[in-house]
DNA sequence: GCTACATGCTATAGCGACTGGAGGAGCAAA
DNA sequence: TTTGCTCCTCCAGTCGCTATAGCATGTAGC
């Protein structure tokens, strides 16, 4: 038997305990089989399938998205399509979320350059905060 | 008077109704005055705030940040150097957020590129989620 | 066999920053 | 007066976990 218990199982997959426990509840993990005692196994595939949502957790997909993509992977004799689909949504995502992170970097470099460390009532941080129209607001 | 009702003072500082409702309950603005009917007037002070806080969500301050923020201004004679950490802080976090968000870029396109629409079991998305070894792995 | 300590179990509550709905009261115009 | 809009409070839900309480079980050393 190479079946693991739930903390090796973390372990082995990257995924903390009680998120393994919460992914099984969300039925995003198939329930495992269970010792006399009670206690979760899990088996090769189930590594792999933890592996599998702890990389698309880290590519930024929401549970949604993964539940998508485990499906899609669950069916694989399915066009790729959806998988392809479900990528490029992302990759919209993450390049506007980039744009707008750097319009974010530009204006926090010009608020502390502009800072000269006298009063607040100077703090050209603060001013900038205050008043949006002396904002480059390009992105937001 | 220029004093205004919930929904004109949503309109004016961009901030919606139930989130200026809410920022008063957590103590981020102070609590208006009331009409006779109980409902809330906002004068130009808090609308400067509404204005304000929004702009430092826009700019990815958390509330706790914020709440700071706003000690400082509250207090214009203070020094101000607290705001430029706050700042070089967030600074320092939007950075880190665009590395990695420009890693995660990177990875979304070399899937969609190497996915040829054929059946899932061929798919490069799948592929890569799949295992992280296939990935390039520099920010995850 | 006994004692520690680690690991496991379930159930429940909490986080941040809102968002939405129910059920009611007030207000302005036709 | 009636319609329709805004406002009120209170409470539940969102997402993706994380933490806690109060137990049961497993393992290693003595």
């Amino acid at each position: 038997m190479n079946e693991v218990a739930i903390g090796e199982a973390a372990k082995r997959s990257g995924v903390k305990v009680p998120t393994i426990r919460f992914y099984e509840e969300i039925g995003l993990l198939p329930r495992p089989a269970r010792t006399e005692a009670n206690r979760r196994l899990f088996a090769t595939s189930d590594l792999r399938r933890l592996a599998f949502i702890r990389h698309c957790r880290e590519l930024g997909f929401d549970l949604d998205a993964i539940r998508a993509l485990l499906k899609l992977q669950d069916n694989p004799k399915q066009s790729c399509v959806s998988a392809d689909t479900i990528a490029r949504v992302r990759l919209g995502e993450v390049e506007l979320r980039l744009k707008s992170l750097r319009a974010l970097q530009r204006e926090l470099r010009r608020m502390i350059d502009g800072c000269t460390h006298g009063h607040v009532s100077q703090c050209r941080v603060i001013e900038v905060l205050a008043d949006h129209a002396k904002c480059m607001h390009e992105n937001h």
